[in-house]
DNA sequence: TCTTTATTAATAAAAATTATTATCTAAGGA
DNA sequence: TCCTTAGATAATAATTTTTATTAATAAAGA
């Protein structure tokens, strides 16, 4: 994991315990949502409150260190900032991966973005379906 | 406009006003909130109750006429079925506009889900950033 | 027109998110 | 190390969003 402390104190954010450990639930699940963020935390650090959760969400997604992936039909997933890729997800378990996002993907979407004069600034590519674990 | 009369008769939902109102009014905005669904109809037929807007919008989505488009920071909207495509989302004035997914781009999705055993069922493609609109 | 069954409006209930505030803690300076 | 202070947390309340309930209503076929 990056050092997120220092990514936190260059934003004016005060290094938690808290903050460290939502950022250390995200990173060891990879997409997980802030129910489970709380509940996972709330194992070794009983007192943490879910609106410590919202909050810090919140404000790490503002200066751009955590990213919130909408799914259709369910609750939103957070991640720590990546470069752009693609979410394999899962209809059935709910599990996503991530892969890489080909260049010439890349290439085709800053295209259609300089024809419609529109300034690209991130992607999110969700790709629905059943994963090999839960095709049977 | 499809004819979703029949389509909704096909899966067993009787066409009510409020049906129709509700794929009318996704129609014609293209990407639309459950709440200004809510208040566009609410215009001509003040006794629309908003959880019959959430209800149908559900059972619409079930039968697969009505498609979720989540996006990140934001309420998610509501669009017509149709072929997969990419959404160019303007982070600045919240508007939605589609653009045809290139057939290369579907090629190296299938390509990726083949690689990772994944059945791919359908993809949403959210490209964040400022529309001509709003870049100045 | 009548009958059946699903749908709606209205409301209540539940779930999710945000706001408030007293207490507490991180971080820098003495 | 010991203040000092600004910001953070926990606890809770308030708000917003979504879902469930139910009596009244309307659609669709006989």
């Amino acid at each position: 994991m990056t050092n997120y402390q220092n990514l936190l104190k260059s934003y004016g954010l005060k290094t938690t315990f808290q903050r460290l450990s939502i950022l250390k639930s995200i990173d060891i699940a990879g997409h997980i949502t802030i129910d489970d963020i709380h509940k996972d935390i709330l194992t070794n650090h009983p007192s943490l409150s879910l609106a410590t959760v919202y909050n810090n969400i919140l404000k790490m997604q503002n200066i751009g260190v955590v990213v919130e992936v909408p799914i259709s039909g369910k609750k939103s997933k957070y991640e720590l900032i990546k470069d752009d890729h693609i979410h394999l997800i899962c209809q059935k378990c709910g599990s996503v991966v991530d892969k890489d996002i080909n260049c010439d993907v890349e290439q085709i979407f800053d295209k259609i973005s300089v024809e419609n004069n529109f300034v690209l600034l991130s992607t999110q590519n969700n790709l629905y379906g059943v994963c090999k674990d839960c095709i049977y």
